[in-house]
DNA sequence: CGCCTTGTTGAGCCCTTTCAAAGGATGTGG
DNA sequence: CCACATCCTTTGAAAGGGCTCAACAAGGCG
């Protein structure tokens, strides 16, 4: 299920998209690469976090999706973000807390230990990075789920995947692995499974998407962003 | 238009807000109530930030509404989140960056600039609390607005509200002052003004709340958290 | 007292959900 | 290498929640 093709370098992707949000330092990388020394392989649905316990060591994604969630008394789920090759799971710094949400493994992932910011000042402003995209998301998500139409919503959500994966270098073109279900994708974008696939069926039709095997294309991100009044988020 | 009733102590509530997030040392006392007499009215429907624009010098919320939104080019628009007495405006610390959200004056408004943490730690840690509860936040309405239908939305919301003016020493029981018209409401709900209204009174009608002459009182706010799945947050 | 914003109500339509079932993939075991 | 089981995707039909349009009542405020 969702196996990972063993990586080169485990954690290349990773510490490249960190370096991205802010120059990293060679005790940075030192640390990084220390860190990613020490990955390991978690199964899909295996639960990286839950929502009231306490939040354990803080992870760096290295492979493969996540994503945080909320979880309903009766059953109705809500994936809050998807996390992705590169992103934190918890907040490094901020120990001994409850946990505000759920993180499950949507596909098999690579986690390792993030490393703390303590002595490294550059690594530290590059997780205050990754901290303000991740509230950028947040915001995009309410709108999103508030005042955007499935279609609207479906597209939205890809343009946002496509800007972050691109941001790791795991985009090509307007085409990305898109490695979940449609159940997911609707837990994320409030909608149900029928009907986010008969939506995704009208962007296929309107010649927007290509969608088959796990790999998406957009036709042309940047004339998409427009059309449903995207605006990319610019630090 | 929502007036402000002068009060004894301008900063007070929002003082003793942010003291019940972290301890404040002397100093940081000291350096709120520098910054609070400074503080200033502004209009409502008046713009604080804008997104896209540099925020500037951070700003304590002393007493009225804001909202902090997104505008879509077609006029629609999503509230995040409501920011009352207390709450902060743009992140102290983090300057020179662009807005992620428009705040607006929901009622006329007295803010003052927030003093840095710089020198404080104290006051540092309860805007890290800040940051944290306004996260939670966040998290609450992407879920509020996937899963939860018209009516849970809207108990869910108040009962949000009602916790955090409740920790500001602004509820009064399960009653509190809400100063904001049913389209802002709607706006923050993602439904629109006319069901929004309906919601309301069908709430009205099954006894779980009153609202007269901005004035809401809910019934049994514990009780209602329960129904609607609530959980609250504990830090 | 009259204007303008806000709240309320009605009727009909549309988007999304629900329930149900049939195809397709994919992986496992024989 | 095929058969089977399981998960995922796709499609149909009908019901429902929320939206739109429109008009009217009700407050505040000048």
């Amino acid at each position: 299920m969702n196996r990972l093709a063993p990586r080169a370098e485990p954690g290349a992707v990773a510490v490249a998209r960190l370096a991205r949000l802010a120059p990293l330092d060679p005790a940075a990388l030192a640390a990084l690469s220390g860190a990613t020394a020490c990955g390991r392989i978690i199964g899909s649905r295996r639960e990286l976090m839950r929502e009231g316990e306490r939040v354990g060591q803080p992870l760096l994604l290295l492979d493969g999706w996540a994503g945080e969630a909320r979880l309903l008394p009766d059953g109705r789920r809500q994936i809050l973000s998807f996390l992705l090759p590169g992103d934190l799971i918890g907040e490094p710094g901020l120990c001994d807390a409850t946990a505000l949400s759920t993180v499950v493994a949507l596909t098999d992932v690579a986690v390792c230990p993030a490393p703390g910011p303590g002595a490294v000042p550059s690594l530290g402003a590059a997780y205050a990075a990754a901290q303000r995209l991740r509230e950028a998301c947040l915001l995009g998500a309410v709108t999103r789920l508030g005042r955007l139409d499935a279609q609207e919503r479906l597209c939205d959500l890809f343009l946002e995947l496509h800007e972050r994966l691109d941001a790791a270098g795991l985009a090509d073109g307007g085409a990305f692995d898109l490695p979940v279900t449609q159940e997911m994708l609707a837990d994320a974008l409030g909608l149900t499974p029928v009907h986010l696939n008969r939506t995704l069926q009208l962007c296929r039709r309107q010649g927007d998407l290509t969608l088959r095997s796990g790999r998406l294309e957009l036709a042309s991100p940047v004339q998409l962003a427009d059309r449903v009044g995207r605006l990319a988020f610019r630090p």
